[in-house]
DNA sequence: GTCTATAGCTGGATAGAC
DNA sequence: GTCTATCCAGCTATAGAC
């Protein structure tokens, strides 16, 4: 055996982490929250049981850090739908469809913001994710509406309509359309553009 | 010991049913879907692992029987509140308040709903229980729209956005307003009369 | 219809070797 | 940093007594 295969125990130098990340999203994918477990990742992995303890505390704690990749991805995702978006109103459109987008490209990462059941006070940079993506939507409501207040329910209206539209989508009850996708992503857009538009005559 | 107090074993004679399900809601209450397992809701029913498989063939059956009873109850509900509401604009907004409420009354059943897992293919009763909770919500939508198709769109348009308001309430990200629950009951019910006033003029 | 008892399995997490 | 081995806990489902 020439020495450029090295032996077999140790694998994963440095990089179990992204290993070990991506097959807990797989398995998250495919069996949902509920049907993680680190034993399964690990074997997903090609690792044994115990390893991913010397990188994460426990279960939750892996679930954590994905859990806020999920919110750094789509708080980057928004952004940059949005900086293409004429105005205000037009980026927040954007965001709703690239909410249902994301839902679909990414259903594990969409799962784990909101059906991973995490304590926020034992993972701060999780909470610390969640409100920088909200932040970053925050911007063009309060170009609509001025005061603080009524941006904050123009924000939630729409992330409102859009999630419904996502789990719809994800859950099955779209399928009798012909394009789920492009139908939830519409609707979702169509939407926000209707609540923003009644916001606006609201305000006037 | 008085014969009034018969023997301890061999409780729960024909009621088992309501009481285990009724365990089995607490305990999704509190630990979510994930969370429930038949050997704790047995626990605290206050009877053997066992008994339960006298009645439901599995863990799912069991879910899959309470998450059929949370579409009845729906539609119950739905149908109450619609009734006392004078056109089909404020039947479908009354809905969308009404469905958040359920929501908060009832946050077990409400999960069940949506986050079971269930395989509808095999639970049959359950699948017609949700296509009969769509039905009902139909008949208002044709009544605003004329045509099947744009009826459809209008009340997955809806219930889109009260799903969304009544998850951001169940997960906790409306706790900085004053009163959660009917800051996210009023806004589902306007964001349901400002989409019903645009479908009307897009189809007028 | 419910019990006791149990088989069989799976997972979370740790100890100690390398 | 990863492995092997292991402990302990908990759950699902069944068998057979009453």
């Amino acid at each position: 055996m020439s020495d450029d295969v090295k032996r077999r125990s140790g694998r994963h130098h440095g990089d179990l982490r992204r290993v070990l990340e991506q097959a807990a999203l797989e398995l998250v994918a495919t069996k949902g929250v509920g049907g993680f477990t680190m034993a399964e990742a690990s074997r997903r992995a090609g690792v044994s049981v115990a390893a991913p303890y010397k990188h994460y505390a426990d279960r939750d704690a892996l679930l954590a850090a994905l859990a806020t990749r999920a919110y750094t991805e789509q708080r980057e995702q928004y952004r940059a739908v949005m900086a293409g978006a004429a105005d205000p109103g037009e980026q927040l459109a954007a965001f709703a469809a690239a909410y249902v987008q994301f839902a679909a490209d990414h259903p594990a990462l969409f799962e784990l913001t909101f059906a991973a059941g995490l304590d926020k006070a034992r993972f701060p940079a999780l909470a610390e994710a969640g409100q920088a993506l909200f932040a970053e939507l925050s911007a063009p409501a309060r170009a609509l509406c001025d005061d603080e207040y009524h941006a904050r329910r123009l924000v939630l209206a729409i992330a409102a309509c859009a999630h419904g539209h996502a789990v719809f989508l994800t859950e099955g009850v779209l399928t009798d359309e012909v394009n789920p996708l492009s139908f939830a992503k519409r609707e979702a857009a169509a939407a926000a553009s209707v609540l923003i538009a009644a916001y606006r005559a609201a305000l006037a």
